[in-house]
DNA sequence: CTAAATTGTAACATATATATTACATTATTC
DNA sequence: GAATAATGTAATATATATGTTACAATTTAG
């Protein structure tokens, strides 16, 4: 699951462990999902985008296949 | 979680039953999205927009605070 | 270069998404 | 309006996301 979190969260300068605070969850958690090992939930993804200031389609979408 | 499943769905013509076997879950798992009561993870997310012919902010995208 | 901050990752525990089975309810078709 | 299809929902089981704790590795700041 590779995706743009990694990218958003310092574009807004946020540290893994700020932008975990700022959700509720863990770093660890957001280290996992960064690294695309993690399958996020809809809620997670959701407040993600609204911590970075972006959209779902913009954090995570990807292309049918691709 | 409200969202736009249902009616995106309907828009292609599939049932529950149909849209759960091209996506490979449950028809339970897709009524209980439907109806809100899940939180479904990022790749059903996804699996359902693919079948759909829909992006995620057209299906699953909430406003901040909406 | 060294100390501190940031990030990666592992083991185990817990919460929850999803499957399975089954039955009830609602909508559709004849 | 009866038969059939579609949907709602409940109980239990399983898989997996996430938390917790801890430590290693890497990056950044002084």
């Amino acid at each position: 699951m590779d995706n743009k979190v990694k990218i958003s969260r310092i574009h807004v300068n946020l540290t893994q462990q700020e932008l975990a605070e700022k959700i509720g969850v863990t770093r660890q958690t957001i280290s996992l999902i960064e690294k695309g090992k993690y399958n996020p939930s809809l809620k997670l993804c959701l407040d993600i985008c609204y911590a970075v200031n972006k959209t779902l389609d913009e954090v995570f979408w990807i292309e049918k296949g691709g």
